[in-house]
DNA sequence: GTTGAAAATGTAAGCGCTTACATATCACAA
DNA sequence: TTGTGATATGTAAGCGCTTACATTTTCAAC
């Protein structure tokens, strides 16, 4: 019953077509648009499609039919749990709407992210996701000459007018720093990842300063300890912070892993947190709430971010020009780890 | 100087071909066989390609030479640690050699998962990578069909015959259970990840019993709770198993997000641990460290294991019929979550 | 200068699909 | 039965690249 398939082992298009007696349009039209089909001709070819065991090849379809269905997201590191939680809500959402996600990694490193996300072009991406804004302007024009659809993430800022889906990081930071300063600190040193090629972190700085600034503080105060991202940079950062400024009352961390990291450092050096020094975070990830003392931070829904940014992109792809800056909400989780000025 | 492009924004082959005065054969060589080509004649047609900012066409080169160099992945979930740090690796290695990730993801279940591979191979997926042998019969035969080549990680079974790389999970968790034995405990539980169609945690479980068959203790009196994954069910599981067998005086958890979750409960119960219930958890990821008291548990290799995945489907990619199976160590963390077991 | 072999390059078929336009079929009204 | 409009299906061009085989060029030896 079963007919030899003439000539190689993998069926084709014609090869379903010859079986159920149909043209290849028609066998293209019942996989591609079925409502254009009626039902017995339909049925008699995804019949066959079956019993060969057909699946499109997918070089020819894209090339005849000038597009992928792949998304490309090229993100700092899937071991940052921020962008792997985001990451993981992206690639649901977009396996929803059948298209799969190509990845790539950059190490935050701005040159690898330009090779990667031409590589990721060139692999045929639809659309791209990207972190953050900051990035040379060739990339940027790279894109729009091939017409790739790219959003931005993990940013928005409502002076920028490319496609973004993300949260003001100045005023999430400045937000916590108005809490900080509202326990009585006034010495304070702010620990972040590297801010060259990192609106991100830039910006939780600025948003730092800009709180200062407003409560009469001097900005240029603020002590700023720059190192990668890592609980062993965060410990490191908070040696350095203490040995440079010993009357540090509080310790702005610009991400929840460099916090982690100096509050284990003030334990080896017993500091006693929030008592002796505060220490915050942002992102709000896992192990802010597993911490001791529970770490205060900014909460970003990573989650909502990834699955919208999804939405957004096909949105994109089907339509020209959609021109979508979204701003989402965050919010602060105050924990034990902030706590009131030491009495001098 | 710049010529106008014929017809249409995007160059094309035959684009460079002409503004080099070559054919469109000597410009793929060009790209993909440069050696084949002189010098002058290479110098000339990649001048071309920069000036017209040529990129090949990604669907009508994977149809031509029958590959997307692109290698497909599919895992439980990104936000798991464990795939997060070892799909990280993967990625890393894969792009060292010029090929694309593609990510898709099952959240622990075998339909999911199959559905996911399809597509992938849909994707035109040179190769792929999956997790643990636990997947139905027929998608293997699918993959074979298709010729994709496949590589199973995180488990590794000399019964088996699939190229693999991954360690013992058997083993790995009955030396653990030597140790929790070794320290006098006899009334054992162990919280796991469901059992159903997880190969990984299936053999963790079988490790514990034959360790106390080993030991003269009846495997059969290991009280088992299976929960997924998750810090909360771990917490859920924990007090599950003091209330069924509240002289429980260890608990092994099949992974380190379980153990968490365990600990968090105990604390909560007024339980001490190590003192009253020693806890051991499986994999070391961050936060094993982190934890209060720190987490007895089986470190795993997880990057190592991705990055030489990602070398074993490039050697599969290149060369047919490369059946390797490759076992990694799995080593004791001992840390302060495992004590004496208490005086009764 | 001639010859032969190796290297370099060209020609053209083909990869497998999509889809614009052409043709055939169907359903219904007069 | 005929005519018309709508629906269903077929024809064939084309998407852009790779590569087997053909042809041309280069180079060394005589």
């Amino acid at each position: 019953m079963t007919q030899p398939i003439e000539g190689n082992n993998v069926p084709t298009l014609a090869d379903v077509a010859k079986r159920a007696n149909v043209s290849t349009a028609t066998v293209s039209r019942c996989l591609n648009s079925p409502d254009r089909v009626v039902g017995e001709t339909r049925e008699r070819v995804l019949r066959a499609v079956q019993e060969l065991g057909y699946a499109p090849n997918f070089g020819a379809r894209a090339l005849a039919a000038k597009q992928t269905n792949t998304v490309g997201a090229v993100i700092p590191t899937m071991e940052n749990a921020v962008f792997a939680r985001g990451l993981q809500a992206f690639q649901e959402e977009l396996g929803r709407h059948g298209k799969t996600l190509l990845v790539a990694s950059s190490a935050y490193s701005q040159k690898l992210e330009d090779e990667q996300v031409r590589a990721l072009v060139a692999r045929g991406a639809d659309g791209l996701l990207l972190i953050g804004y900051d990035r040379n302007p060739d990339l940027y024009a790279f894109l729009k000459k091939r017409k790739v659809p790219t959003l931005v993430a993990w940013s928005f800022s409502a002076g920028q007018d490319r496609p973004a889906i993300g949260f003001d990081n100045r005023a999430a930071m400045a937000e916590l720093a108005r809490l900080v300063m509202g326990q009585g600190h006034r010495n304070i040193a702010c620990i972040t990842a590297p801010t060259e090629f990192n609106d991100r972190a830039r910006e939780r700085v600025f948003g730092i300063q800009a709180a200062m600034a407003e409560a009469g503080q001097d900005p240029d105060a603020l002590l700023i300890v720059e190192k990668p991202y890592g609980i062993e940079s965060g410990e490191t950062a908070f040696r350095e912070v203490m040995a440079a400024a010993p009357n540090t009352t509080a310790v702005m961390c610009a991400n929840d892993v460099l916090a982690i990291g100096a509050l284990r450092a003030a334990r080896e050096m017993g500091i006693t947190v929030p008592k002796d020094v505060s220490i915050t975070g942002f992102d709000d990830i896992e192990i802010a709430m597993l911490a001791e003392p529970a770490l205060t931070t900014v909460h970003v829904p990573h989650r909502e971010m990834g699955r919208r940014a999804a939405g957004i992109l096909i949105q994109m792809l089907r339509e020209e020009d959609t021109r979508q800056c979204v701003e989402l909400p965050t919010d602060i989780r105050l924990r034990q780890s902030l706590g009131p000025v030491k009495a001098a």
